[in-house]
DNA sequence: GCATAAGTGGAATCTCAGATTCCGGTTAGC
DNA sequence: GCTAACCGGAATCTGAGATTCCACTTATGC
C-alpha cells in the first residue's frame, strides 16, 4: 500500500468514528468522506461497502471503550466510584454515542467478527464485575445490574439528534442522576424485573 | 359530512395516535391508513397533508397528558406520589411515545396551532407546580426540576425502535430509577446545571 | 527524470421508501 | 333510484443515500 494510501486509511476510520459518534450508525458516507477529507471513491476502495467501514468503526470503540473501564477500575479505590468515575468518562463531549453506536450496530455487521463479538464479551464481563463488586461493597443497590447501566449509557449517549437538547447537551446530568438511583439505599419499592 | 365519512375520520384520528405512539412522528401514512382500515386516499381527503394529521394526533395527546395529571394530582395526598403516580401512567404500555411524540412534532407543525401550545403550557405549568410542592414538602431533591422531568420522560418514552429492547419494554423500570435518583437526599455532588 | 501502477475526487447511476395525486368504482341519504 | 360524497389503492413524484466509474494525479522503483 502506498504510504499516501496508508495515511487516508487513517483519516477515514477516524473521521467515521466521529461522525458515527454525532449521528449515528446510518451516518451517511458522503458525510464520512467529507469529514476526512476525501472522496466518497477512497472509502469504497478501502472497504468494500458500507457494513464493512461501520464494522471497523465498532473495533475502534470497543477496544476504547475497555481501555477506558480499565483505567478507572485502576484509578479507584473502590468500585462504586470506580463505575461513577467510567460513567462519567463516558458522559464527557465528544464521546457520547461511542456505546450507542456499539449497541445500534445492525447484527449482519456484527455477526461474522468474532473479534469484535470478543473484546466486546470481555468488556462485559468486566464491568460486571465491577458492578458485582460495588453490590458486595454495599454501595449499590442490589436490583439492578450490568445490563441497566448499559442501557442507560447506551440511552444517554444517543445520537444527539434522538434526544431532547438539554439531554444531548449535557447527559452526564442525567446519567449521574440515575447513579443517585441506583446508590444502595435508594430503591423506592424495587423494581421488579 | 356523511355519517360513514365522520366515523372513518374517527378511526383516522385514533388510528394515526397509536401509530404515532408505536412508530414516532415519521411514521409513513400508509401505515397509519392501514391501521385506520381506510386507503391512503381517505387520510387526504380529511387532512390536507401529513402536518395536518399529525398536529391533529398533538391535540389528541396533550389533552390526554393533562388529563392523567390531573388525575394524579387529585389521586394523591402528597405531591411525590403524585409525581410517582403520573410517571408510572406514562410509562404503562401503550402509552409510551405519547409524551415523546409530542416533544418531536416539528416546529412548523405546531408554529400556527396557538389552542396546542396553550394547552401544553398550561400542562407544564400545571406540572412544575406539582415539582414545587414536592420540594416544597422536602421529598423531592431541589437541584432537578420540571424540565428534567419532561425531557427524562420523553428519552424513556421514545419510539421503542430507538430505544435498546429491554428499556422499550418496560421503560417504568428506569422511570423509576430515575425518581429514585431525584428523592429528597439522593443527590451526590449535586450535577449542576 | 520518467514510466506506471496505485490512488484519487466526485459526478452519474441506481434504489428505495414514503408523500401525494388521481380516478374508476361505491354508497349514504334524500 | 339518483347523485353528490366517499372510497381504495395503483401510479407518480421526490429526496436521500449507496455504489459505480473513469478521467485525472501522484508516489515509487528504476
Amino acid at each position: 500500500m502506498r504510504a499516501d494510501a496508508r495515511r487516508n486509511l487513517g483519516k477515514i476510520v477516524e473521521a467515521a468514528a466521529e461522525v458515527v459518534a454525532e449521528r449515528g450508525v446510518g451516518a451517511p458516507m458522503e458525510a464520512i468522506a467529507k469529514r476526512a477529507g476525501v472522496g466518497v471513491g477512497t472509502l469504497y476502495r478501502r472497504f468494500p461497502d458500507r457494513d464493512a467501514l461501520i464494522a471497523a468503526v465498532g473495533d475502534h470503540y470497543i477496544h476504547t471503550m475497555a481501555d477506558a473501564l480499565d483505567a478507572a477500575d485502576r484509578g479507584s479505590a473502590d468500585a462504586w466510584s470506580a463505575i461513577w468515575d467510567f460513567v462519567s468518562w463516558v458522559a464527557e463531549p465528544g464521546r457520547a454515542a461511542l456505546s450507542t453506536a456499539l449497541a445500534d450496530l445492525p447484527d449482519e455487521v456484527i455477526a461474522h467478527r468474532t473479534e469484535f463479538i470478543r473484546a466486546r464479551a470481555r468488556w462485559e464481563e468486566r464491568f460486571d464485575q465491577l458492578v458485582r463488586r460495588a453490590q458486595a461493597e454495599g454501595t449499590m443497590r442490589g436490583d439492578v445490574g450490568v445490563q441497566d447501566l448499559i442501557h442507560l449509557l447506551n440511552v444517554f449517549t444517543c445520537h444527539p439528534e434522538d434526544l431532547p437538547a438539554p439531554v444531548a447537551a449535557d447527559p452526564g446530568r442525567y446519567l449521574r442522576l440515575m447513579l443517585d438511583g441506583m446508590k444502595a439505599g435508594a430503591a423506592t419499592p424495587a423494581p421488579s424485573r
